[in-house]
DNA sequence: TGATATACTATGTCTGTCGTAGTAATAATA
DNA sequence: TATTATTACTACGACAGACATAGTATATCA
């Protein structure tokens, strides 16, 4: 299990990520995130919420009600287009930090 | 520049790197992090003393003081067999991470 | 009927980062 | 000779993000 800090600075990003393609709710992501990685990163529920919320005030997603008229009511996401220029900046920085990361990692111990 | 998030959980990690081979003292240390990274990564100051504190009250690290007779006595550190066991871990934990944040980064966009 | 899965919200704590400011000594420069 | 820069820290407080805990509410399944 890796410790959170480390992947503090990309939560935001694997929540963009995972609305690249279709809207979805926290649950979905939450469930995403656990099997794609296989359980290696298991995004807690509060900080997932959190996330969302940040996330809508920033104006990177959007929220809207679905329409399932059993079970609990869900609330959607949707990335927007800032998100969107949000999450390849995102990913542009990543390759900077692993370069910069990896200049204090010794391979060979 | 990175964002500090992002390094969050690594700036231990560069410091015991740093303590590797030789002890150093936190002017020296903020010094080679800047010039190893091209100052991709600038480590602020208080970021890094409350580091050595942190390392110091884990035994990762020990201090000293310097000898020297001119300038503003130094306080060195040294890292500690459990530091180093601690700086193996944080590299294995770091493939890991690194597997799992790409899982999230689109390489084409 | 009670457990389990789904789908959240609220509240408060903790840790690490960082802004700001201050202290103190030496070296360089005008 | 005065002041500025560089070195080498310490103190304090603010803030953001992660997370523990708890609670609400619906549906399904054994």
């Amino acid at each position: 299990m890796i410790s959170s800090d480390v992947i503090r600075g990309y939560n935001d990003t694997i929540i963009l990520f995972l609305l690249l393609k279709d809207p979805s709710y926290g649950y979905e992501i939450s469930k995403n995130i656990r099997e794609l990685t296989k359980e290696q990163y298991i995004m807690k529920e509060t900080t997932l919420y959190s996330a969302f919320s940040r996330l809508e005030k920033n104006q990177y997603i959007e929220s809207f009600y679905g329409d399932e008229t059993n079970g609990k009511r869900r609330t959607y996401y949707r990335i927007t287009p800032l998100g969107r220029a949000y999450y390849q900046e995102k990913c542009e920085e990543w390759f900077v930090t692993k370069e910069v990361v990896e200049k204090f990692i010794e391979t060979s111990l």
